[in-house]
DNA sequence: TGTACATCAGTGAACGCGCGTTCACTGATGTAC
DNA sequence: TGTACATCAGTGAACGCGCGTTCACTGATGTAC
């Protein structure tokens, strides 16, 4: 995958010229920004063009059509997730209770970060079934969440089923981050921390006594 | 709140007429059913018209704009939410475990039968913001699951806060059934039982062994 | 090094579409006398 | 009980809009000779 930061700078410096340079980068890095900041029901092919400087008709040298490009930024939102994911956990040392404790975290901020994002990769099931780069990437994601559940489990003696284990934690940080994004907690429990909620939880769900 | 089979009918037995009866509750009606089993993003005004068997200018007389009968179908569904949690309580017996794996049951439940409805409830907070009826049936809807939870605690001699446990416990339901009808249980974990899921967590959150 | 040519990533104008909304209107209904 | 009239919930035609997509085209680029 190239980095969004370097075809951003080369579209930059070849802004004036007739040919793009790397059009198809850019139109990925527009649309994900877009559908980060407005989300995706508002999205539109136009706007992606007007950000990225080419004319409506450009975007058909390089997608099939609108959907094909969105689903690229679903993939691209997954290998994110999953790198934001996988950082939290190297940095407390895998198998601990505190990664996964900082995996949880790391889910939900990336979340808060942009939900628009966030809200096109788990509520759009359609995507995920039609293009397969999408169901890779998803799966990736899920399943580095359940192999560190794995790898905690087995390094602490806990005794369940590590699938489930997963699933539990994987189940209450999705609803958390939902929750979060759409405002409901702000709503109903106004001034609670979620990061404190994902910390008390977790050991629960890991069958600790809380 | 008219019950909207009550309105149905109404509609029916004065189709022919000039004068709808009670165009406003079909309306509603329609926009519930489209948007349960299609999606907000895929509802338009003009459909709801079309079911309602009214010409596109109609709803005008009775909404004042799209987005106005939008909040309405919003603030339906969280009555109906309310009122299948109430049930599955009510059956079981306030203050029991049973009773409140049974209303995560519902929860979830709710969301498998009318995904787009439930997507439009959570996914949409200027809604809420926005429209006083949202905000009051909604915080209403949550506010019964916080009650009952704090009177599971009492009555069973939960020490913890019973207000964080209710949100932990919503926000397990709540993740249970995003990731449920966005399909990711399918695609990760195929067969997984949502129902014994909820029944095995609930204990865990609840701060019992498990 | 210079020229001819094939390639193909862009342009910009146009399309059809369905949408939300507005408008002047029409005709059914209820009420005052 | 019958008639005149005010009300107002509907109609249907029209609007402007932005969208996704297509089309014939143009002009920059790389390569063969």
């Amino acid at each position: 995958m190239t980095a969004s930061g370097q075809s951003e700078g080369a579209a930059a410096r070849q802004k004036a010229k007739y040919h793009h340079g790397d059009l198809r980068e850019a139109l990925i890095a527009a649309a994900y920004g877009l559908v980060s900041e407005a989300g995706a029901e508002s999205f539109s092919l136009a706007d992606a063009c007007r950000r990225a400087g080419v004319s409506t008709a450009a975007p058909y040298r390089h997608f099939k059509d609108r959907e094909e490009l969105l689903a690229e930024v679903t993939a691209r939102g997954f290998d994110a997730l999953t790198a934001d994911t996988k950082r939290a956990v190297e940095a407390q040392g895998e198998g601990s209770l505190p990664a996964v404790i900082a995996m949880g975290k790391a889910y939900v901020a990336f979340a808060a970060g942009q939900p628009g994002l966030f809200r096109l990769m788990f509520g759009q099931p359609r995507l995920m079934g039609a293009f397969p780069q999408v169901s890779e990437t998803g799966g990736g994601c899920f399943g580095y969440v359940i192999e560190q559940v794995g790898k905690y489990c087995r390094a602490n003696g806990v005794e369940r089923d590590a699938n489930e284990v997963a699933v539990k934690l994987w189940t209450f940080v999705h609803g958390a981050s939902s929750l979060l994004i759409d405002g409901k907690y702000e709503k109903v429990t106004p001034g609670l921390e979620v990061e404190e909620l994902i910390a008390s939880a977790t050991p629960l769900l890991l069958g600790h006594k809380g």
